[in-house]
DNA sequence: ACAGTATTTAGCATATATGCTAAATACTAG
DNA sequence: CTAGTATTTAGCATATATGCTAAATACTGT
């Protein structure tokens, strides 16, 4: 593997290491139905403020969300939403978990990410 | 959050920390070409063979390769092709990454995942 | 059975991630 | 300016992940 290579796939891990966790997949999740600022998320999710800034931080900071600042709250939205089509999949692996072989459809070229 | 949501965020984040690697994304993108023995994928890809493995078996693990052995070699495939998907949304990510809020569409419902 | 090849498992050292509390920063209202 | 609220940053302890080498397992051919 090229070292190129190797970057373009280091590259594309940061991006998804940043939705790999459960608390930031409820933030994504939650943000697909709109914007939200730090105190709402931290009143659903169950852990302290400065753990859910961090992980809004690691979101942000891999490109996914973006920030607005209005008076003293900060609001969080979702900047490519097709980071929700993950969900999908991941299901259609759940489904298909421990069965015998049932495999999701290949993807389709046309389809709008 | 229920003890139910948090178990299911759970539950994706372990699929999609599967996927969260250079390395195991390297072998995702390569078995989207066919399947692929451990030996083949070693010599692709610059760590031991063992390292390698472990990666395989991370993968397998979520749910997202199966394997098959024929004499010697144990061949992995890909059990759930909508994974290729990410790394379209992923690219989407890095082209907005810094710029002024270009953002993606919406996922579509009904593109098959 | 024996030797050789392909793969996996074990064990270890190191790196990265997580969540907390305490403290710093940014803003608003009086 | 001062007090109070919202958010972020720092620092720490613990957990998880990574890659290596050595050893174990699985299979083939003689």
């Amino acid at each position: 593997m090229t070292a190129t290579t190797q970057a373009k796939y280091k590259n594309q891990a940061r991006i998804i290491k940043a939705l790999a966790h459960p608390t930031r997949l409820f933030i994504v999740d939650e943000l697909s139905r709109g914007e939200r600022c730090v105190c709402e998320l931290t009143d659903m999710i169950g852990v302290e403020m400065p753990t859910v800034s961090r992980h809004l931080g690691v979101l942000k900071g891999a490109g996914i969300l973006e920030t607005e600042k209005r008076g003293l709250q900060v609001f969080y939205r979702l900047r490519v939403p097709c980071v929700l089509n993950f969900f999908k999949c991941v299901e259609a692996v759940q489904r298909d978990d421990g069965k015998p072989a049932r495999r999701t459809a290949a993807p389709k070229m046309g389809c709008a990410l």
